[in-house]
DNA sequence: CTATCTGCAAACCGTTTGCAGCGTT
DNA sequence: AACGCTGCAAACGGTTTGCAGATAG
């Protein structure tokens, strides 16, 4: 499944022009499979494991491209919003625990007639919407618990 | 309304031993006011109309003072989360023209079971979630439609 | 009168750009 | 062989900090 997909994101890159390299390789793989949001240090640090002479500049180029290609996509938090994650497909929205980035897209959510009834409330022609929950991953609960949700 | 709202602020800020002073009169009565999400240099430039003195320095320093009293709020955008509106109250979400930035709550959504359930399957304990809706305003709409979204 | 606030200038730091050399195709 | 990609170093720009003087209470 993993490997499928990287597959398919390379193939994705190189469709449209780009070359397959070392860098965007092993910045492809990291992504496919992270489950947590990644600022661009992140993968960076990440990437430098399989790929030593990885530059930060590249980490941003890549994620660039990635992002063009919708494969990739900036999460937003309260305090920061560069990180990058796995795009959402379809109708998915996003989960994420807020001490660890922690992140899971799930689907389901009804908005039709919300969306409906605002747009002839406020007179906007609505494009799009935004759904996020927020809250603590299983393994970040104790901690929160302990320290009353803060350092 | 309008007039009594900034009185609220300016009482919060003195009730938590902060000091009333020009600048920050001239910033609370803008945001108490602002119908557009605003970055702190659109701040800058408004208040700099009431008080002609005013730095920039002090436009991050007040947006952080009223953001602490949870009088202000970030927004979040695709491009751009680095603007400030008049904060939620209870359960609002926003509502945003992704063209110039009209910004207007509402409420109305009905999020619990969704809540609930992916809070069940996720192991997750879900402290908040957020809710947008992005669209063209009424006057962004001809615009946009002349221009096939975007320049 | 004192503590806080202000504006200026400088520091900071994440991100972007310019460029010469390298690697993919 | 040609063109895109890479890493380095430098530039950039928004935000933060240090500080001396101004001002609210």
């Amino acid at each position: 499944m993993t490997v499928t997909e990287t597959e398919r994101w390379l193939e994705l890159l190189e469709q449209k022009g780009s070359r397959i390299t070392g860098p965007r390789k092993a910045i492809v793989e990291l992504m496919v499979d992270a489950d947590h949001a990644l600022n661009p240090v992140d993968v960076f640090d990440r990437a430098r494991v399989k790929y030593p002479k990885m530059g930060l500049v590249t980490v941003y180029r890549t994620l660039e491209v990635l992002s063009d290609l919708g494969l990739v996509e900036r999460v937003h938090q309260a305090d920061d919003c560069h990180m990058y994650l796995r795009a959402a497909q379809g109708h998915e929205h996003l989960l994420i625990c807020s001490c660890c980035g922690k992140a899971a897209y799930f689907s389901g959510d009804d908005l039709g007639m919300l969306i409906q009834r605002i747009s002839m409330e406020s007179g906007f022609s609505i494009q799009g919407h935004w759904l996020q929950l927020q809250g603590l991953c299983q393994s970040c609960q104790p901690k929160k618990i302990q320290t009353q949700q803060g350092e």
